[in-house]
DNA sequence: AATGTAATTATTGTATACAAAATAACGTGC
DNA sequence: GCACGTTATTTTGTATACAATAATTACATT
């Protein structure tokens, strides 16, 4: 009588997290995608009478995105998709350079094979991904750099480089070209050969230039956005919830 | 029944910010000074009776908290101080250092006499605070920091610092002695006059040194406040169970 | 016709009501 | 007395109602 487990497990109840979590992931996915447009309006309501959920979620997982800056909310105004700012762009990858030469500099040395066979396959669904011309690519080239984030051993350090890499795809879709992300995946190649072998000098510079390239070749392409249709895009990704 | 008259009181324009805004101040501020100690629970109904206002504004200023990671916000569970590990305690302090590391290579050289007067100001009055025996000299060794990251002209790493200067003075009050900057004040001389004289290699070593005696310090007089009861010991094992 | 102003509409800010979950309290059976 | 199951109470999760502010339209005047 007593064998069916009645132990307090959570289990089901959050089966695939909560409604704003839900809310926030498909919100953010898009953004990411560039399914919405920097400068888009986010209405509450539309957003959430197509997801079936009321205003009160929708709201956190705005303001949710606002922590991150992925979205801005202006009192009374509502929210909208972040528009960085060409310097706060600069910004972004200024800061976001210095992280991961913290990161080289942690994870040079400590890479056994199992974490190069890991990068490596990374490297390698990326390139997949570019020569089929799937979409999504972006999301593949930066789980390079958040795996090897991982392997620096440090959550703080994960959590900002995750935040600074979602602002990076945001200021690649508004000042990039949609599809150019060829040279990247040799560079990630290089870097990881370096830290390979250990150099990490080496591995440095040629992260250093990779990350400065990225930048220089989308403000070199960079053009003009028109916003699209948010509740129809909404619906799309609310499906889709199991990416990052 | 005759029509409520509602109170119209909000209607001067927000005299300091919205309210979401000022119970966001007012129980960041608590923490901060430690009149919060981690682990205190925050219930909604209970602050937002206290301060005047609805759950729905507590909710959002929690809400905010929870994303500095002041507080930890559990499911069904409801908000609480924030109580960081040890584990985290050194994380938040190796990325803290790390940045003031990119803070003092990029102000090194770039201090005017205004900048240096200012930054002195701010040791003298820690030191005021300090010899008074007030409180708040937490504050302001803060500002001093503060006011590096931001001549070190990059937002995003001034919000970074900041935040991470938030959690510190958390992290102190869990793990230090309530009354003992003393040593600090004179490292600040130390940093800023290395930083005068544009020695990059010197305030650096300078910084790393005094922000690891800030955590030694802290460590050193560590009260064993760690595990009060077996639920937490439990609670943190089934925690480790999901990770699987 | 252009522009300034008043009325209308839409959207956010806040409070509250209700449901669900967790915690606490209580009582029963052994 | 202790363990277990049940009920009550408290607290969070979500939806909705209403007030306040911004955006838009309509209209009148020049």
């Amino acid at each position: 009588m007593s064998d069916q487990a009645i132990q307090t497990r959570p289990s089901r109840a959050a089966k695939r997290g909560s409604r704003p979590q839900r809310v926030y992931a498909a919100l953010r996915l898009a953004i990411l995608e560039q399914a919405l447009a920097p400068g888009t309006k986010l209405p509450e309501d539309g957003i959430g009478e197509r997801l079936g959920v009321s205003r009160t979620v929708v709201r956190r997982a705005l303001e949710r995105l606002c922590a991150e800056e992925l979205v801005v909310i202006e009192p009374n105004r509502g929210a909208a998709v972040a528009r960085p700012t060409l310097a706060e762009a600069k910004d972004v990858f200024f800061v976001r350079t210095e992280l991961e030469r913290i990161v080289v500099e942690r994870v040079c040395g400590t890479l056994d094979r199992a974490k190069v066979k890991r990068l490596e396959d990374c490297i390698a669904k990326e390139d997949d991904a570019y020569r089929s011309g799937r979409p999504g690519y972006v999301r593949h080239a930066a789980e390079f750099h958040l795996l090897l984030a991982e392997y620096a051993a440090s959550p703080q350090l994960l959590k900002y480089i995750r935040a600074l890499m979602a602002r990076s795809a945001l200021i690649l879709g508004l000042y990039g070209r949609p599809h150019w992300p060829s040279c990247s995946i040799d560079e990630h190649r290089a870097v990881l050969g370096a830290l390979r072998d250990g150099d990490a000098a080496r591995a440095w510079t040629l992260m250093q230039a990779h990350l400065d390239n990225v930048l220089d070749r989308a403000l070199a392409t960079s053009r003009v956005t028109e916003p699209a249709s948010v509740l129809d895009v909404i619906q799309i990704y609310a499906g889709q919830l199991d990416r990052t």
